[in-house]
DNA sequence: GAAAGTTAGGAAAACGATTGCCTTCACCGT
DNA sequence: ACGGTGAAGGCAATCGTTTTCCTAACTTTC
């Protein structure tokens, strides 16, 4: 591996060039006024000794560090993933470097991480966890901005960035009534947690405006398959007639894709199906393939990272800002409407 | 979200608390010799200033930034979080934080990233990927060590560590083999793939060693469920006997599960299945639950961060480092055997 | 050929913290 | 009264870079 050669310093490559310090600087950043043979003759000597600037030492004197942190609340997972990873793209481009900070839950640890990332004087920091829910502020009057991407602050004045999970349910909705449904249930997650609610409440509010009323009460349980499948069997055992399901996520989803199989009704012919979160594991798994509600995380990331790069430039966008959702159809709801049965 | 009071430094601290610089320095970082009652006065001032000492400029002095880099090679996936994870955990327990940089299969962005760390003077730096199979160094004579975790680096001098997946794959085998396993196939991800192969003539290994021949040649495909689904079809068209089935991943895993249950063959009474990777989602989601090879890539990843930080302390440890893999017994291989058709 | 203007590059003061050395002072024993 | 001893804390160099002056050497220009 290595392990050699220490690193170089400006007085190094200065020396090695015959120049003092402060002309290799100007040289190295193109300022100043210097000959052009002796500019070249500076990079090339750096080149030589593979000098890296040591931007430690150079924030010293900008002030800046062209680094930001990020603050998972809870563990890095599925959904903070891909937030994470647009916004290290955005941040990549804007030249700052991200450092990574698993809370787990833990506000203490989290709290350790505010105070090294402020020891390290990130330029700013992103705050992001696994659900949409608001959550404490992670600090106040702190000396950077802070931007909350997907979870968001309870304070209204910081800038949160989240998805339009209602909207997104809307989306769902006005696809299942426009291929003819119109006996629609709703299977979610746990009743208690924020994602299920809002998206129950969005499925109801819809359904009256269509002058309609769910198959059924929303069905709250786990965010899993095995709660998908156990749930056809309660709405079968409640006598529920229904030709649609909408799910609070693909993996309820495919669990009612499973259990409907298994009892005959063919989807989407007998019953549409629609899922949340666009899973790609889930929605192409799924037999036949899963129309789904994506939240475009990726884009909520970069959304994010944007807003924090113009708080640092000195405008910020304080309050919560509701991102778009959008449906991507497949199999599971392309049958316009089925009269009765067919193969 | 405040964005108020700049940071203090230990000037403002000192004036504060009428002591020089020198003394306030030495009262937080309980050195040299104080009054008690003085070191409380500094640091009381310390606390009412928000006073968080500024790293970078401590660094400087100090030669070691408690900072490393973490690098992926191709984009940041199921594979690399839990070793990223591991890592963060272990490094985080050193007090160290952690650069996150996605490499995204681009070997210009890769480099682009080595240069920043090493231009932020990182202690030492870790490189993750998709895929266990070895590849070039991300440098040559790096100032810094480096250590490989999940992949692994072409150079036999490089710090490398890797899940044994022969080894797995062995365990898988045995297992089946102690459940009266015979006629056992084996499906798995692209040929073309190292660890499909590695996995592959693991299989054929020990299935030599115990004196089987497999049930039919590997079937190599690619790794989703769909591909399991239909290597059971190719199985049943060859005209295959089979009494299990050991997957490359879990995914294709339940593809063959779902398969099989389809024409009515049941698992594990009449098919055995084991997975590879004991992926959460796929191990619980699949019907019956999933047998799997689980690589620890947490401790993976902790490990690789240990013996990261031990070569930074000076104790490098070049070489491949292979790590056991382990295996979780779900209801998927629950059965020893059935004699022939039962309830 | 001298005054003025340009140019190239050097010297040194920051930036924020650490640390070795030095000074000051109080107290001690003789 | 005086030197010795320790403790408390100040001073200044240092880390690597940037940047603001400043100086010396050329060019112009009349």
């Amino acid at each position: 591996m290595g392990k050699t050669e220490r690193h170089a310093t400006i007085a190094d490559v200065a020396a090695l060039s015959g120049v003092s310090v402060g002309t290799a600087s100007k040289a190295l950043n193109d300022r100043g006024s210097l000959r052009e043979e002796t500019r070249m003759r500076v990079k090339e000597a750096a080149r030589q000794l593979n000098f890296e600037i040591n931007a430690g030492a150079r924030s010293l004197h900008s002030g800046r560090t062209y680094t930001v942190g990020m603050i998972t609340t809870d563990t890095i997972g599925r959904f903070s993933i891909p937030v994470l990873m647009g916004a290290e793209d955005a941040l990549g481009a804007g030249q700052m470097s991200v450092f990574l900070c698993d809370g787990r839950d833990d506000p203490i640890r989290e709290q350790y991480h505010v105070k090294t990332l402020l020891s390290r004087r990130v330029d700013g920091i992103i705050v992001t966890g696994r659900r949409t829910q608001a959550r404490a502020p992670i600090g106040s009057a702190l000396p950077v901005p802070v931007v909350y991407a997907f979870i968001s602050s309870t304070d209204p004045d910081d800038c949160s960035v989240v998805p339009d999970e209602a909207g997104g349910a809307h989306k769902a909705l006005d696809h299942l009534l426009a291929i003819g449904r119109t006996r629609i249930a709703h299977v979610t997650g746990p009743e208690h947690h924020h994602s299920a609610q809002v998206r129950a409440a969005a499925v109801g509010e819809r359904l009256a405006e269509a002058g309609l009323t769910p198959a059924a009460p929303p069905l709250f349980g786990a965010w899993s398959e095995a709660w998908g499948r156990q749930a056809v069997g309660i709405l079968l055992a409640g006598g529920t007639e229904f030709d649609a399901v909408f799910c609070g996520s693909d993996q309820i989803a495919r669990g009612v894709a499973e259990a409907l199989r298994a009892i005959g009704r063919r989807v989407p012919g007998d019953v549409a199906l629609v899922g949340f979160d666009n899973w790609d594991v889930m929605t192409e798994g799924c037999q036949p393939s899963l129309t789904s509600v994506d939240m475009n995380l990726e884009g909520l990331g970069r959304a994010a990272a944007e807003m924090l790069l113009a708080a640092i430039n000195g405008s910020p966008s304080p309050g919560r800002h509701a991102r778009p959702c959008h449906l991507v159809v497949r199999e599971s709801t392309s049958v316009p409407l089925v009269p009765s049965a067919s193969a």
